[in-house]
DNA sequence: CCGCCCCACCTGTATATACAGGCTAGCCGC
DNA sequence: GCGGCTAGCCTGTATATACAGGTGGGGCGG
């Protein structure tokens, strides 16, 4: 029995290099949605850790929605969900990388603008007043799929404009400089125009859904963003007191 | 040393027993927000258990967003159970009512059915257990709306199909039977298979509002909806702290 | 050939123990 | 009086071990 011994200082825990181990299979696309993972027993012989690491690794897994678990049968990949969102506002560019590619941001136009009857309503600001504007499309590798369209407060982010969109998403950015505080989304199922058709590269009559989102800092609207994801899934959920969030089914299209 | 031994069957598991107690004293607000928990060797004492089955009810609990924990100072409860009564689930009778309509329900289907494989996974229940269902078409001044398919947990809602549904909604009543403590939403923009665009009356290509819902009541599954609206908005909001969510603006198709 | 039982494998839970490292209060020496 | 050291409490991680209960396959007997 080689008597495996604490990682050394500076290594990650155990338990994180399994999980990170799978992750990264899952992105790699070694490991496929169903797909059956190494069983406790397996991952004690190939890490050298006990089985209670073991255990707690694909746990937390499970937990996370990444894995399922069945006494008796073993543990395996869960379906892919690409949840857009859990009652936390999430910034796509780590979306995308916690599913292992690559994110880019295409910008299609950034500038000023005086606020329409629209816009001013949504920021709470006069009309005509001063707003910027960004217009941005998110690629996963290389794929597009998100449509952002941006207005944001000026008094709220005055440097908004000068950010390097290629190396911070705009939400990222807003975040930092004023945090949330209040979020409402309206979202709906629209067929696109003919301008987000052509930055999502969609056929004529394929839905969307549209996101039109608010996010407070204190009092003031730091923004608005109206957001198109061409066949996304938009998550939620939530809970009282107790209750038990559970992973989640589809229920696909069904018969 | 007592040698505490597993629990004996039919009891709740060890670190669930912790787990609920703590979220007991916080439902019943003998902890508030910021309050101190006991630490593990505390909960070792008071249960009888070891520190890794107390570490686990603390650790899960933390995961869950209830307990903060940091080293070397202690275990405390989080602020803010998020704030979930933004977020209830409304009643589409109630909806139309309020807008000054009149709200008619068009039966389609109700009865018993087997659980297939999508729906048993969703209500967490076995494969063919089982299973109520029912298709109804809601309608604002004989307009339909809303496409509703639903199957109930019978093991919750037994009477659910003696309902009338002509005079109240399925939701309405199951809310009486079985209070909500949890939901999860799943919105999609999808084009409706063919049934639900004759339901609603839809032309080929009008994108609808897919919401898949689940709710819970306790630890047991209620119902899973499917419902879909066309064109609807389905709006959310929710504060961290303070912070005034506002009516609504659509920023409508701009230009 | 069919059915039943048992065994092998898997997860779920629990225990006792150990070492690490963060944090704080209090003591002690200068 | 003040600064530094230490003891004690707390969480974080890890190990070895144990028993439970679900699941499925293979072998054996009728």
């Amino acid at each position: 029995m080689t008597k495996a011994v604490k990682p050394a200082a500076g290594e990650a825990r155990h338990y994180i290099r399994i999980k990170e181990q799978i992750l990264t299979e899952i992105a790699e696309g070694k490991l496929q949605p169903g797909d059956r993972v190494s069983s406790e027993s397996e991952l004690v012989a190939a890490f050298g850790v006990s089985r209670m690491t073991a255990n707690r690794a694909l746990r937390e897994l499970m937990f996370e929605g990444v894995l399922k678990r069945s006494a008796g049968i073993g543990t395996f990949v869960s379906p892919k969900h690409l949840d857009v969102d859990l009652l936390q506002i999430r910034n796509i560019a780590d979306e995308i990388l916690e599913r292992g590619h690559k994110h880019k941001a295409a910008i299609v136009a950034v500038g000023l603008m005086k606020a329409d009857a629209n816009v001013a309503d949504a920021l709470e600001l006069t009309l005509g007043a001063q707003v910027m504007h960004s217009l941005i499309v998110h690629m996963e590798n290389d794929q597009p799929i998100q449509v952002e369209e941006r207005y944001v407060n000026p008094l709220v982010a005055p440097d908004y404009l000068s950010t390097d969109f290629h190396s911070m998403t705009p939400h990222e950015y807003l975040t930092k400089v004023a945090p949330i505080t209040a979020f409402e989304h309206i979202v709906q199922a629209v067929k696109p125009d003919t301008a987000v058709r052509k930055y999502l590269g969609l056929k004529n009559d394929y839905p969307c859904l549209r996101v039109f989102r608010r996010t407070w800092s204190g009092e003031a609207v730091v923004t608005c963003a109206l957001l198109y994801y061409p066949g996304a899934q938009y998550r939620l959920e939530a809970r009282s007191t107790k209750g038990p969030p559970k992973p989640v089914a589809i229920l696909g299209e069904k018969k």
